[in-house]
DNA sequence: GACGTGGACTGAACCGGATAAGCTGAGCCA
DNA sequence: TGGCTCAGCTTATCCGGTTCAGTCCACGTC
């Protein structure tokens, strides 16, 4: 089956290469009369353009990139990325870009994709994830002058977009609610410490501790995996003064903190409360079910998309800020047991 | 920055732009010691060739095609695409190609998305995954001949090439198990009723509870997502004659089926056992871990990539037979409360 | 009736590579 | 010395779109 060009139409309906091209892409320069013709006999011989001939003269991949770079044991676990990658994909396909999708092992290895991106003109612009501090890969891409949008931050985004969710505000929130349950001495299991959200929540957390008097506090760290944060879920239980109220920077770290829990004799809620930060259906799976700070992630992903395709359009790069995660309380929290 | 042409790299080097061509893509043409003067020029210029310009002259896209057909509230939380994808991944880089990615509502949809794939010549060859029974995708493709590689099977696939693994075995090999700890009413929670595997692991599990006498071997169907595997499990264990031990056919209605269990005051495995099928982090982050089927899933990924490009590149269609799930016994499993 | 105007369309250049065909000079042999 | 071969290059064409500079013709105007 011979795949249709543009001559094939232009041929069928009598006319040039360009009147063709003026018709298919609402280009003043034909009769309202041509360009109906043409288009009938574009659908009918099931014609679309050659993506590659389009980027070549237009100077534009029609697609846009996302570089991945987490282990594949993590970025398997987190339903976070599949939901973003969906919310990307549905903003995407409406305005017929394509997705491509790259996994790499670390920044450098992240830069090299961007840069081999930009010389390809495989993609158009990219979506940046995990943000760090000091991120390499914001300096790179504006050298590039490839556009793109930061999905984090405040802070530490250079000169590019970058959309945002207020997670100190979340965390403050959390922290009030548990102090409200009458919770004095809450732990926090946090996610790799050299992400840029990472600290923001705990600086969020020491100043709301402090302002709250909550001189237990204590935040430990992890890297988003369940068997880490099944150990450091151990380590804060088997202390002498146990927290009685523990938040998690991830769905998965909270459910095998709530494992550890179980496995160690102590009853959630009456012992230990527990709140996950990413709120996807796991959380609802487990019992008892998990009380979590949640978030349209889809959405945020479709958001992060459309800012994307208006920085390629050339709009000028702004700093959105995104919904902030609400609470949603469920069975896992409650009031500590008096002792 | 501008990017550098072929035509940047041969005026540095003082050749014209099809010595250029000839020396970077190994091609006789060129001498030894032009070769390598020229090969120095480009990477010190950091010249990548455009994918377009490519695609456009050499006819072949440089990458392929992935449409997910799950609606977004079950894909992400099901760690099997994402462990997938990022084993399609690794293959594919290691070979320069590109992966697009499309999430798409159903298998119309889906089958539009080939056609237009296939008409813009974006991909040069898809992988199909879900793989139905009497799956309108398999002539659709046949008909395009769009070099595809359907994952999932044995039967249903067409003349497309296939990659599939020995369900019936593996489900064969649980039963026996389980029977062998002294069960004797098993029940399974299956996947959608209309996908091919779901259909051979019925098939397999009818099969073995009649060879073994098993006469209160129940099936029930589900969706994959944990609330319908929670309500399957409410069902089953809420009947008079409740199983001993229930086979689920992923994690995530295993998790589920666990919280439910351990809701209605039952002990898992001293009341029920529980077996899942696909075997990620997330069994052993409950307690009691789940005993579970698995297999490298990210491996199976990067064989049905490689055989891809090997159709892409001209070979002959074949059906290859993947690793089978290998039964991992873990917490969830024991012999039945003598009653 | 000459002239200007603008709508509708054509022809050709161009994007950046791959590649077939043509050219050139060195080396070899009769 | 002329003819032949062949490595090593250049030139030109093509892939399938977009786009710019024209061409042509109908129409209105003075």
């Amino acid at each position: 089956m011979k795949r249709p060009t543009i001559a094939d139409v232009a041929r069928h309906a009598g006319v040039s290469k360009g009147a063709v091209s003026y018709a298919l892409n609402g280009q003043p320069g034909v009769s309202d009369a041509t360009r109906q013709r043409i288009l009938a006999i574009a659908t009918e011989i099931g014609f679309s353009p050659s993506s590659a001939a389009r980027a070549l003269s237009a100077a534009t991949a029609g697609a846009i990139g996302l570089a991945l770079c987490r282990p594949a044991r993590i970025l398997g676990v987190e339903p976070f990325f599949m939901a973003l990658i969906s919310g990307v994909e549905a903003e995407l396909s409406a305005r017929s870009y394509a997705l491509t999708l790259q996994v790499v092992a670390d920044h450098d290895a992240e830069i090299a994709v961007y840069r081999r991106w930009w010389g390809e003109r495989r993609v158009d612009g990219v979506l940046v994830c995990d943000l760090r501090t000091d991120d390499r890969r914001i300096p790179a891409l504006e050298q590039l002058q490839l556009p793109a949008v930061v999905i984090g931050g405040p802070g530490g985004t250079g000169e590019l977009a970058s959309l945002w969710s207020d997670d100190a505000a979340a965390l403050t929130e959390t922290v009030e609610y548990l102090v409200a349950l009458g919770h004095r001495r809450i732990a926090r299991v946090a996610g790799l410490p050299d992400l840029r959200h990472t600290e923001i929540r705990t600086d969020a957390f020491t100043a709301v501790c402090q302002r709250l008097g909550l001189v237990d506090a204590v935040t430990v760290w992890s890297d988003y995996s369940g068997e880490e944060g099944g150990r450091a879920t151990r380590r804060l239980l088997s202390s002498t003064q146990r927290p009685t109220a523990v938040i998690y920077d991830n769905d998965v770290m909270a459910i095998a903190g709530l494992s550890v829990a179980q496995e160690m004799g102590l009853g959630v809620p009456t012992d230990l409360s527990i709140v996950a930060w990413d709120d996807s259906p796991l959380c609802r799976l487990v019992h008892p079910p998990l009380t979590a700070l949640g978030r349209d992630i889809p959405a945020y992903g479709a958001h992060a998309a459309r800012q994307l395709l208006a920085v390629v359009a050339g709009q000028p790069a702004g700093r959105v800020q995104d919904e902030t995660a609400r609470l949603t309380p469920r069975g896992s929290t409650a009031g500590p047991r008096a002792r």
